[in-house]
Formats: structure tokens, C-alpha cells, sequence
DNA sequence: TCTATAATTCATGAAATGACGAAGTGTCCC
DNA sequence: GGGACACTTCGTCATTTCATGAATTATAGA
């Protein structure tokens, strides 16, 4: 039964009540997507990317990491903590180097399907009229 | 493997400079992993992601999707225009509604994955003292 | 037509993120 | 010890992201 809406808002009666509650408890906790999002934060910056992919089969100082990025020593020492923090790299300490390495292949590897799956895309990202979006002109 | 920098600063020369030369080699181009950045940037909210479990095997609109994640109707378009822009969703409009559902499930299946692994590692996130934090000094 | 409602867009301010350079920590080597 | 160097952390500021609410568009139905 259709109440009337105060403020021009859908809440509190819905237009599919029984798909809301079969939504609703499929849906994970909110702690877990959380966390994910937080997983997936620290790959949205092209820089970490690089970093995972230099990373790829060897190991490299923050030094040579710096020169092979480009990217100044303390922009670069912070992403590392932060791909750090994801569990996505290591490092060893050697003298007055620090080593860095992958720590596993899973977040590289879930880089590697996105890039794959972008570029069959084409142009995906750019394009503003998107594509599940208006027909194109 | 180790090569030592005769003279110079670390900008300059890198220790290593034969894996230098070979990261850089492999890393791929810029504009790719910029675009690879931007599609993980739109997962990192945990709304976009819950829009994204909302969805699975069902279609619904905007007025239910609201009331299913507890989101304003404004707050809400905003964050499925991003998803669409991904090609995440996709809707068709019938009548004054919008039914929303997903446009195909890769995206959904990298969230899943990721928060498997995630579900794995229990306390990653958190813990200030990272898992592959300092060594002893 | 006019009204109510679904949905999107726009404008705003608050909060998070990112980059830079300075300062700090620890190691090597003279 | 003391200087040079690799690296991290801190402080600051510019940019971006986010949520909110108002304005806008569009459709259904009386």
C-alpha cells in the first residue's frame, strides 16, 4: 500500500519491498566493504600501480625505485607505506638501503585483470558520454 | 647483483642501475594505469561497493536502492553516475523510474576477490603496526 | 491543465588526499 | 666523533572528494 511521502523522499515505504529486503540481506557488513574500499584507495593512484609493476620479479631500493618512477624519494616513501599497509609489498633493510619487494602477487595480479579488462574497453574512462549511458551522438 | 655507486648521489646514479633500466622497460605506459587508477578509484567507496552487491541478480530503482543502502537520492545518482561511467551498471527508465542493475559482473567479481583475500588476512587493515612493517632495528 | 513524485544536476562547505621541502633517524666510512 | 647518505616523518598548502540541500527535469495521474 502506497503511503504518501512526506518529503518528496522514498523512504519509508518502498516501490519493491520484497526485492529491499532480499537486497538487504544479501548485502555484507558494512565493516567488510569497509575495508575493501580502503584496499582499493590505495590502488587508485597511478603511482602505486607503477610501483607494483616495477616491483614485478625483482627487488629494488627506494633509491632506484625513485629514479625508475621519477618520483621524489618522500611523495615515494609515503605511497610505500601505504602499499605497505595493503600487504601488497616488503621490504628488507640492508645497510643504509631498504629493499622492496612484492610481498605476493594478488594485488598485482588484480591490477593486471582491470588493465586487462580496460583495455578491451577502448575508451572507457574518458569518454564523458558513458557508455551504459546516453546513445552516442 | 648489488652494485655499489662509486661517486655520484642516489638521483644521479642508482645502485643498481642494470634493474633500473629493466623496470623501466617493463612498467606499462602512464595513460594506462591512469585509467586502471581511475576505475579503482570509483571502488573505493564503500557505498559504490555495496550499490554493486545490491544489485547482484536483481534489478532495482533509485527509490529502492536508496532505501535498501540508507543513502539520499541525491548522494546516491551521484555515486551510480560514477559506476556507470565505469560500466559497472547500467538502467532503463520505465515510467518515472529508473531501474539500475549491473552491466556485467566483472566488477562485482574484483570486489569479491579482493574481499576474500581481505576476509583471509583478518586484521589487515587496522593494525597500526603493520604486517610487513619495520623490521627490528 | 496542475500537483505529486522519481531522479538528476548544481552549488556549497567540510574533510580527505597528495606533493613538497624541512627536519629527523639510522648507517656507513673516514 | 663527524660528515655523507638512504630513508622516513612532519608540517604545510593546494587539490580533490564527499555529503547536503536547493533547483531542475520529467512523468503519471487527477
Amino acid at each position: 500500500m502506497k503511503r504518501r511521502v512526506e518529503d518528496g523522499l522514498c523512504e519509508i515505504d518502498s516501490v519493491d519491498s520484497a526485492s529491499v529486503e532480499e537486497a538487504r540481506a544479501a548485502l555484507p557488513r558494512r565493516t567488510v566493504l569497509q575495508q575493501v574500499a580502503e584496499a582499493f584507495k590505495v590502488l587508485a593512484h597511478p603511482n602505486r600501480l607503477r610501483v607494483l609493476e616495477a616491483l614485478d620479479g625483482r627487488e629494488l631500493c627506494v633509491c632506484d625505485l625513485s629514479t625508475t618512477l621519477d618520483v621524489s624519494m618522500s611523495t615515494l616513501s609515503q605511497q610505500l607505506r601505504e602499499l605497505r599497509r595493503l600487504g601488497a609489498i616488503r621490504y628488507r633493510v640492508s645497510g643504509k638501503f631498504a629493499y622492496y619487494s612484492l610481498a605476493d602477487r594478488f594485488w598485482l595480479e588484480l591490477v593486471r585483470s582491470a588493465r586487462e579488462r580496460l583495455d578491451g574497453d577502448a575508451a572507457v574512462a574518458e569518454s564523458v558520454g558513458d557508455k551504459a549511458g546516453k546513445p552516442r551522438r
